[in-house]
DNA sequence: GATTGCATGTAAGTAGTTACATGATTAC
DNA sequence: GTAATCATGTAACTACTTACATGCAATC
């Protein structure tokens, strides 16, 4: 297989637990795993084909509750050696990219209020994530004083969570910030092009 | 130009600045900027060819300290003008993919010791990180003291803080929290294939 | 004599996004 | 009747990564 093809190796981790269709994976994708890795359908449907030409999936006709004809697929033990290959050797790195700081950073054209209200936009967006994940943590928790199966999908929330709440006092300081630096230098008529 | 041709903006920010060479360019993203945007030489030289050819920087001669001929580019006024209009807008989304969230997502099959040192090795690098950017962030204030020119490069730089932060408390509260569940879960022998 | 830094770039490949195309069923 | 959900996929494109290729000058 491709050296880091990661959308396989989600659709082989999803499959480790249950049969799905490519629907099916969207669906999971995009309720748990979209907040630290985002898959379109134009990657899991040509992934799927591969992975099946490689014989790490089997692929199943399956009666569709309405629609067209549906389609499930199972891992197979030689999709489990990889899958648990994978797991085990060590993540490469993560890829993470801001255009909100790339933007800050050549900001200087730009006036303080605008760029306040960049940064306010963008608290407010992880203010309403952090509400979000709040509850999913309280529904796992609940969850999980009966059953610790899902110990690690709450390590991930937990991880939104500190995320999320660096977002936000980020974002307060930087506001304060500007503005703290704009009384110092009230008269500033240079913003033109 | 291109609807999001990220690497585009970068170079435009840059030369709104200063008169730079392609080597110039990388050298400056690699110490001011890949902590949220990382960009390769593979991407500089061809966008520097795009453009130039859209008229939006020129290419000049320049006599280089040693080694090859160097060429230096300079933003025009057209280029200024895109470069504003991109600053402008709002910024579409951030990108954020966490590979160990992955591993950690579907790791029932690999045993809490490797996961507790996969999250340890992730907290040790961000550490260094941290104490890194810690440094940046006292220098950056030494020359705020004198002249605020680089209020939008500090808050990058207090961004990054806030998520490594973020990301220690993570590890600390996740590496806990899989040996209190080990504790009360002491004898599980199913690990295998 | 070896390594690092300066300086240019290309080629091939992979991954990912966006838009398109189709169509049935169910709930409102 | 209209919107949402179920369900499949392809084509074209863009962005990005990795590996390669070259070679001088200065420092160690």
């Amino acid at each position: 297989m491709a050296k880091s093809n990661t959308t396989a190796y989600i659709i082989l981790g999803l499959l480790d637990h249950e049969e799905l269709s490519g629907y099916d994976i969207k669906k999971r994708i995009d309720s748990m795993i979209r907040y630290f890795w985002e898959v379109g359908y134009g990657q899991i449907y040509p992934t799927l084909k591969t992975l099946e030409s490689e014989g790490l999936i089997t692929k199943k006709s399956a009666e569709s509750s309405k629609g067209p004809e549906k389609y499930l697929y199972s891992i197979t033990g030689a999709g489990r050696v990889v899958l648990k290959e994978w797991l085990e050797i060590p993540e490469t790195k993560e890829y993470t990219r801001y255009e909100i700081l790339l933007k800050l950073f050549f900001s200087s054209r730009i006036s303080a209020e605008e760029n306040i209200s960049r940064i306010n936009a963008f608290r407010e967006q992880h203010q309403r994530n952090l509400e979000m994940i709040t509850l999913f943590e309280k529904n796992l928790e609940n969850v999980m004083a009966e059953n610790t199966d899902h110990l690690y999908y709450y390590l991930t929330v937990l991880f939104g969570e500190q995320v999320y709440k660096a977002y936000i006092r980020w974002a307060e300081q930087a506001v304060n910030l500007i503005e703290e630096f704009k009384i110092k230098q009230p008269d500033n008529p240079e913003n033109s092009l």
